[in-house]
DNA sequence: GCCATTATTGATAATATGCGCATAATGCGC
DNA sequence: GCGCATTATGCGCATATTATCAATAATGGC
């Protein structure tokens, strides 16, 4: 039970689904990543490192530069899956709100 | 973006998770919920707040008691996914150490 | 060896979260 | 109205998390 919080919690920050997202078309480097997520490297490298603690990024050292990807694609069921039920509930609310209007 | 790493931290602790867990089978009070995970009046009211607030509980009052039921039942694929997904890992993880001993 | 580039790590401050105690609010029966 | 059962909330504390700055590795080119 624990195990399965400590995933979901590893998905409950934008900055961290950020990375997952710009990584699922494959692997990037840190500096690549701090230029698309617009952060800065000290926090891009800390929750990269956060998402490999949690098992859902791999690291790979080349040269100087460090290179991860996504280590259980299975995380972009559940992001699809909960933009699904988010989308049909507020479809839900807009309707509900056009009928009392 | 910021609805979804929502989503997924309001699944993030053992208690709230204990609690979607126990209403799988159907709707029950407050005293009854805290029967079944053990917990405090007070923890268990408070995060069943923040499920409702979430959208993942229903709240319908009746007398004395307030029933509290699943109000999006695709949480358990999500969970479900989580736990497959963790078995695979963990039966690698214990190959990769068989293969080490 | 020296320097530039890349990435991580300590330390710290700000914020958020979870929990428990005490207390309030609500509703039922008398 | 009064007492009682059920649920919710205000407050404080402890802990966890995040973001940032500075410092420290690690690596390759010269």
């Amino acid at each position: 039970m624990e195990l399965i919080a400590a995933r979901f919690r590893a998905l409950s920050e934008p900055t961290r689904l950020k990375l997952l997202m710009a990584l699922e078309e494959g692997e990037k480097n840190v500096t690549e990543l701090v230029r698309l997520t617009a952060g800065t490297q000290t926090n891009v490298s800390r929750q990269l490192g956060a998402l490999v603690t949690a098992g859902l990024l791999a690291r790979r050292k080349s040269g100087l530069s460090v290179f991860y990807r996504i280590a259980d694609p299975g995380i972009f069921d559940l992001c699809r899956h909960v933009c699904a039920s988010l989308q049909k509930r507020i479809t839900q609310e807009s309707e509900i709100f056009k009928a009392h209007s």
